[in-house]
DNA sequence: TTGTAAGCGTTATCAC
DNA sequence: GTGATAACGCTTACAA
């Protein structure tokens, strides 16, 4: 067995004080560095905070000024799927990015249940976070009412409808479907379907709508397939129902890169080539676009880039600053490779 | 523009005590359930704090209990790394499931150059965590000499040889791969290579010592291939290196799945069928192992079980107890798919 | 069993 | 420019 060891104690102001000779509060002054300090004693207070090896203490400092320092990153999804969309990990990647570079703890909360619901809920009201940043929420989603009923400085990553005036970062779903559309459509398919998924979000709806304003008057309702989830499983059953509709397919809009890598898999099974039977196209320019045999044409979402807007957003709000009322949109281009 | 609204302020212990008519000490006895208070005041108080709301202060609690609360979870990885490997990504949830069930924060760390590493050691001794969870340290790693004068309660995922007694949590990589290269063995094939990734770490050298074990006396240098990354590209890379060299090879062990599916990717630009041709086993049983054509048969990683045992680790030193001098080893069940 | 009071390490408001 | 000193909200001896 190994046994823990003890720690040796920290150094405080008051140590760097009487080795620079002057009071702790001519210390704090240069630690935060204000200005009327001479610069005999900033010298003298820089030497000694060197030698005894200061470090200011966090929770000290929260206490007298009121705050925690920290911000609350929470998601809105079953455990697994935290993991298996690469969406989220660029997320809390551009988020913890900017917070860390600005002195502040992110603190990840998920929720996959209604008691964590109330868990989160009460965490935030705790006093716990300064500030948070909420990834996924649905429509109607409790996280809103939570936020507003705190006054919480907050940024929600994509738009729920009843979002009312909160801030928000995301990227045009509409737009960017439509465009990828009409980009497919341009490689001279006829019969284009989609894969519809997660049609509770904001973003699945979107999504549609975008592919819906591409087809125009071309646009047929039995083309489209709606499953539930953005995921590899749920892209594969599309694919399957969506075959069996409409043997002649010969183009895909699929709402994500999962899943479109879900419905290549059951468009092999069919023996049918990509692109060269049937154009497949997907969406997010996630690690799954390159994975998959042909490689996707997709649309790319700033993931990280998203993150950090919302961070820097709610950092804004923390600063006292206003934000847009009407949330920050960032560019989406689109990534045309193999499988159209 | 939308105007930040002002927050109401948090009701204290004295407002519960002025409440429930007793003093802040039984209150905060009551709040952090001790013996000593009468049934009779510890009604008063929970009904007092629940109706002025009252939530404790963590800064002022964490000040005069000398602590943080926090926990910190390091990766010595690239950020594009950190997203790209599923592992990770389980550990990292497994350690926060345990952290927060405990009260405790998880703060991400991730190290990608000299600067970041200067930055965490600084981070580290600063008294923001009361512990570490490093994840991937390399030989020689600068975490380690760190984490030894700090005397900071940690926890390695992994143990690089020079880890001396430090505590880490991990699973036998050699004698899973010993294993699961006998199992490839015993399906008839004759010529079987490896993909070796990561030789700089535990990992991937005992892997390496793993496949050779296996083979005994019918180990043949030229039939592995090194790679430095656990990417689906050096997988690749290293297959095509392979083929070159050994055409008549009929099965390989990929030190990862990522390597797994590189090397798939590989085959099958050569024109190879597998299982057919050539049996492949890789190593994780991470998303990639269903995401290939097809299905991996490989070794299952707890990754989500080893990140909770690196934080009950170090929840225990926290606690005062001694730990295991020899590590935690985990299982690692051989999941035996499709390709091979 | 309960109340009192001394810190914990900062910042911030004053005089000087 | 600088130094006292009063908070900040809590835990914890010690007294009662």
């Amino acid at each position: 067995m190994v046994t823990v060891p003890a720690r040796r104690k920290r150094a405080t102001i008051h140590d760097v004080a009487v080795e620079a000779g002057v009071s702790r509060g001519t210390v704090s002054r240069v630690v935060n560095d204000e200005p009327y300090v001479s610069a005999q004693a900033r010298t003298a207070i820089e030497a000694a905070i060197e030698k005894v090896g200061y470090v200011p203490n966090n929770a000290a400092r929260n206490l007298v000024m009121q705050r925690s320092q920290a911000v609350g990153f929470v998601v809105h999804e079953p455990h697994s799927l935290f993991l298996d969309d690469p969406n989220i990990g660029g997320i809390l990647l551009g988020a913890n990015t900017v917070l860390s570079r600005a002195d502040y703890q992110m603190v990840s909360l998920v929720i996959d249940s209604q008691r964590d619901t109330d868990r989160v809920a009460r965490y935030l009201s705790g006093g716990f976070v300064d500030g948070v940043i909420i990834v996924s929420a649905r429509h109607e989603d409790p996280m809103i009412r939570v936020v507003e009923k705190l006054a919480l400085p907050a940024a929600f990553v994509g738009h729920p409808p009843d979002l009312r005036r909160l801030p928000f970062v995301g990227i045009d779903n509409r737009r960017s479907a439509r465009l990828i559309t009409e980009r497919l459509m341009q490689t001279g398919r006829e019969r284009i379907g989609m894969i519809a998924a997660a049609l509770d979000r904001d973003s699945g709806a979107d999504r549609l709508a975008g592919f819906t304003d591409a087809l125009g008057s071309r646009f047929d309702p039995n083309l489209v397939a709606r499953v539930p989830l953005y995921t590899y499983s749920d892209g594969a059953e599309g694919m399957r129902a969506l075959l069996a509709r409409e043997p002649d397919l010969d183009g895909v809009f699929a709402a994500s890169d999962a899943v479109a890598a879900g419905a290549l898999e059951a468009l092999r099974d069919a023996g049918r080539s990509v692109p060269g039977d049937i154009g497949v196209v997907g969406f997010d320019d996630s690690s799954w676009a390159l994975r998959t045999q042909p490689h996707l044409s997709t649309v790319h979402q700033p993931a990280f880039g998203l993150g950090a807007a919302a961070a820097e957003c709610v950092l804004g709000q923390l600063r006292g600053e206003d934000q847009p009322a009407d949330g920050i949109l960032l560019e989406t281009p689109i990534v045309w490779r193999d499988s159209a």
